[in-house]
DNA sequence: CTGAACTTTCAAAATAAATTGAAAGATAGT
DNA sequence: ACTATCTTTCAATTTATTTTGAAAGTTCAG
C-alpha cells in the first residue's frame, strides 16, 4: 500500500466509524486530515482535499476547536487563519474523555438524581428505584473511570492499568 | 414526583441520551420500559406505551436481542411471546462492554494493522506513520480495558478500580 | 474610510436514518 | 388442511441530520 493509499482509507474509515459514535462523518475526516497533515491546513485545504463546501468547513472546523482537538494557527504574515491537530493521541484520548464526561455523563448523573426523590411505595415503584439505583452506580463507575483518564499521565495510565488488567 | 412522571422522564431522557451514542431513540426507549417493567412485555404492551408502530416495535426488540440486552419470555399456555430485560445493570455494561469490543474496537485494529504495513519512505509518510502508531496505542488500551471490564465481576471491578482511581 | 481577503451565518436543498403499515410468512390448535 | 393468531419483512413515507452556497459580517492594509 503507499502513502496515498494508506492515507485515504485512513480518512474514509475514521469518517465511517465517527457515525457508528454519534459523531458527525465530516467533522471526523477535517480531524483525521489534519491529525496527519504535516503542516498547518488552511479552510480552503481542507474543503479542496474533502470536497466540501465553505459553509461545512468552517461548522465543523469550528466544532472541532469547542472539543480542544484543533487549534487556530497563525502563520506570520498571513492574513487568513490555519488549523493545526493535536498529534499526540493520548492528549487527544484525554480531550476527549473530559469532554464526554462534562456533556454526557455529568446530565445523565443529575437525572438519576432527581428520579431518585420519586416516591417508592408500590411493587412497580420499587423495581424503578432499583434500576435507577444501579444505573446510578454504573453511571458514577464510569465517571470516575473518565476521571482517571483524564487526569492521567499516559504512562501512569499505561502502568496502572497493564497491572490491573494484565 | 410520583412513579408515573419518574417513570415518563426515564424513559424520554434515556431515548435522548441514546441518539448522542449513535444508538437509536426507539431502541432505548423500549430497552429502558422492559428495565424497569416489573413484568415481561409482549410486543402489543411496547407498541402501545411507546405509541410506535408494529414493524418498528419488531426491529428494536430483535435488535435488543441480538445486543443480548433482553431475552425472550415464554408465559405458559400463552400463544405469543414476551419480553424481558437483564435487570442487573452491571451484566448489562459487561454485555454493552463486550458487544462495542467485538463491533467497533475489533473492525478498527484491523483496519490500523493494515495501514502499518504502508511505506514510510517519505516526510509525510514518516508523520503518517506516527499518528497511525499512536491510535493502534490508544486503541489497544481500550481493547484491554473493555475486555477488563467484561471478565470482571461487579465486585472485583469496583474493588480495583476504587484503589486505583480513587 | 474603502475595498479586498477572509470568516461566519443560515435558509433551502440534499442526504441519511427511522418509522409506518399492509402484506406475506410462520405456527399451533382443531 | 384450514384458520386464527402472532411475527417478520419491506417499499413507501416521514422525520432528522447534514450540507450547500450565497449573503452578511469581520478585519485589516492602504
Amino acid at each position: 500500500m503507499t502513502y496515498e493509499e494508506a492515507k485515504a482509507k485512513f480518512l474514509q474509515t475514521w469518517g465511517t466509524l465517527a457515525t457508528q459514535w454519534g459523531i458527525n462523518r465530516t467533522m471526523a475526516q477535517i480531524h483525521a486530515l489534519l491529525l496527519v497533515a504535516p503542516e498547518p491546513l488552511s479552510a480552503e485545504d481542507v474543503m479542496e482535499q474533502l470536497q466540501i463546501s465553505r459553509g461545512n468547513a468552517n461548522m465543523n472546523l469550528r466544532e472541532l476547536i469547542d472539543w480542544g482537538l484543533i487549534f487556530r494557527y497563525l502563520k506570520p504574515g498571513e492574513r487568513r487563519e490555519f488549523f493545526v491537530a493535536e498529534k499526540d493521541i493520548w492528549k487527544v484520548a484525554r480531550q476527549v474523555a473530559k469532554e464526554r464526561r462534562r456533556r454526557e455523563i455529568k446530565p445523565v448523573l443529575e437525572v438519576l438524581a432527581e428520579l431518585q426523590l420519586a416516591d417508592a411505595d408500590t411493587p412497580e415503584a420499587i423495581e424503578f428505584q432499583k434500576i435507577i439505583d444501579g444505573i446510578s452506580s454504573v453511571a458514577g463507575f464510569a465517571d470516575s473511570a473518565l476521571n482517571a483518564v483524564v487526569r492521567a499521565e499516559e504512562n501512569w495510565l499505561m502502568g496502572q492499568f497493564m497491572k490491573v488488567f494484565k
